[in-house]
RNA sequence: GGUCCCUUCGACUAACAGGUAAGGUCACCGCAUUUUCAAUGCGGCAAUGCCGGGUUCGAAUCCCGCAGGGAUCACCA
């Protein structure tokens, strides 16, 4: 049933439109996770709009009810939130055009489409739903009969309650030019367009026409998306030619892609955003990471807080081709993260990882943090790292030759014995005294530190590699389990 | 298949109003340092898809061809 024409009511939704020099919109479908190539397009999108002090608007795309996840809509806001990029209007938010969530502004829709159709853009379609493929190739080409009928005629048969759908109107000749910012002018012949469905038979709009009216709608003046759109977007340009609305800036951005042939998807067990938090890695250098796919600031700067990247980024830095995640870089970002954060905000973060390991209350966490620091990439590594220090693990005396340090069982338990005296005789148990005790009797023996460091450490840990050496170890051990540990030692070397 | 897009080291990329020994980072390899492993420092490896054509004194950069890859062609989003 067509709706009535009210040129005072367009008028009215033409003056609430929110101005702006730059507004931009992250339209996630809610589908329960955020992948990484999401990720990168809400950072794209808030950075361009906050570059530019502009205003960054989140919208819920939910026209598939079909799709609804429970609890989707919040891992969209838990993200968003933990990532820094705060929204000014948005379903939590509100704002000038009101709902955000697609499914509340469904009665607009149609009364555009009426529009349309009224300026001959568009067409109803009465013929019945393609049964293949194939088929609706044609009428898409625009050989759908529907598309002659008089406008008397397709209104007689929408009124007797006959269903249809709503068609763009393609025209046949001339060709259409779009601008992108990425990839610059593209142009195609009209003829290769086809003459897509609007409005659904159920009355909904499709997604394409949803989004071109709330992007007008909302003021959208840099519409940023994935460049699996770039091939309609002729056809959305005809559509803001038909309403005789301003076109805003496109920029349409590559895949983020897991190989050279696929792109990332949860199918292929690719990480989403909270499968990397998971894994142990910071939020900071996963978003960092993130940028560095597919922009480039153009210095040789890698490491750059959002706040930098604000600064920073600018549209023209974005590049064509598909960038492939390579999860090692990451890995060494979040490395690099790890190691300048300040000492105590690392002990807070690796606590939990620490305790899942060391149960011993007696061992301080935050000093095994310290011994961390520097040689964790992401989180998740720890506990291995740091067993030893409740159970000391079954060892072989092999353990104890090492070439570096010329070092083997017999030169290790000499070592061994020795020291355990002096460690017994110690008045004071801190880094310096173990230290004095090691280099003296080194000293003594005018051989390399490291033949008597060597054995201590493996005594005390039990394996070869350790975050910290023998001093740090011994002393978070304490003396009592360390001389433990070293008589252990000395009973497996005979 | 039609249409559109893309193509620099293994990966991310810089250089693009034509002039570079094609730069940086990760990874990898080596050396130094160290108390193991790291971290750090230094060095190395390694690319313009095409021994295709053209323009030019000069091409990664501009044009054409070829090849490869991607996207799209839904009453899904």
């Amino acid at each position: 049933m067509p709706e009535k024409l009210e040129q005072a009511w367009f008028d009215e939704m033409e003056a609430r439109i929110p101005k702006g020099k730059v507004r931009t919109r992250f339209a996630p479908s809610p589908t329960g996770y955020m992948h990484v190539g999401n990720l990168r397009t809400a950072l794209y999108t808030w950075l361009i709009a906050r570059h530019a002090d502009g205003t960054f608007i989140l919208r819920i795309e939910d026209t598939d009810q079909g799709r609804l996840v429970e609890g989707a809509v919040d891992v969209i806001y838990k993200t968003m939130k933990e990532c820094g990029l705060d929204h000014d209007e948005g379903p939590d938010v509100g704002g000038p055009v009101a709902p955000y969530i697609q499914t509340e502004r469904r009665p607009l829709y149609g009364k555009y489409a009426e529009l349309l159709i009224s300026r001959g853009h568009a067409y109803r379609c009465f013929c019945e739903k393609a049964e293949s493929e194939e088929d609706s190739g044609d009428f898409n080409r625009g050989e759908d009969p529907c598309r002659s009928l008089t406008q008397e005629e397709a209104d007689r048969r929408a009124d007797s309650g006959e269903p249809f759908v709503v068609r763009q109107r393609i025209p046949h000749e001339g060709e259409t030019v779009f601008h992108d910012e990425i990839f610059g002018d593209i142009r195609v012949e009209n003829s290769t367009l086809d003459d897509q469905v609007l409005m659904k038979r159920d009355g909904l709009p499709t997604y394409n026409f949803a989004n071109v009216i709330d992007d007008h709608l909302m003021g959208i003046t840099h519409v940023v998306r994935g460049s699996e759109y770039l091939s309609s977007a002729p056809k959305y340009n005809l559509l803001y030619e038909g309403f005789g609305w301003e076109i805003p800036k496109y920029v349409h951005c590559s895949p983020v892609m897991r190989d050279q042939h696929n792109k990332m998807s949860k199918r292929h067990g690719d990480p989403s955003y909270e499968d990397l938090i998971a894994q142990g890695y910071l939020t900071d250098a996963v978003i960092n990471y993130v940028a560095l796919l597919g922009w480039s600031p153009g210095g040789e700067q890698e490491i750059f807080s959002l706040d930098e990247m604000k600064e920073f980024f600018e549209i023209s830095g974005i590049s064509k081709s598909p960038a492939i995640f390579d999860i090692e870089k990451l890995r060494y970002f979040n490395a690099s993260y790890i190691r300048s954060m300040a000492p105590e905000d690392f002990a807070r973060v690796a606590e939990p990882y620490i305790r899942r390991a060391v149960k011993n209350e007696a061992y301080d966490a935050a000093a095994i943090a310290a011994l961390l620091q520097q040689r964790t990439e992401i989180l998740t590594e720890i506990p291995e790292k740091v067993d030893f220090f409740d159970v000391l693990p079954e060892y072989d005396v092999e353990l104890f030759t090492h070439k570096k340090s010329k070092s083997d069982a017999e030169s290790s338990r000499a070592v061994l014995q020795a020291i355990v005296p002096a460690f017994e005789a110690l008045p004071e148990w801190n880094d310096e005294s173990i230290l004095n005790v090691m280099t003296k009797l080194a000293e003594d023996w005018e051989v390399k530190n490291a033949k008597v460091m060597w054995p201590v450490r493996i005594a005390a840990a039990g394996k070869a590699v350790t975050p910290g050496g023998a001093v740090e170890i011994c002393r978070i051990l304490g003396r009592e389990e360390t001389l433990r540990r070293l008589r252990i030692a000395l009973e497996k070397l005979g």
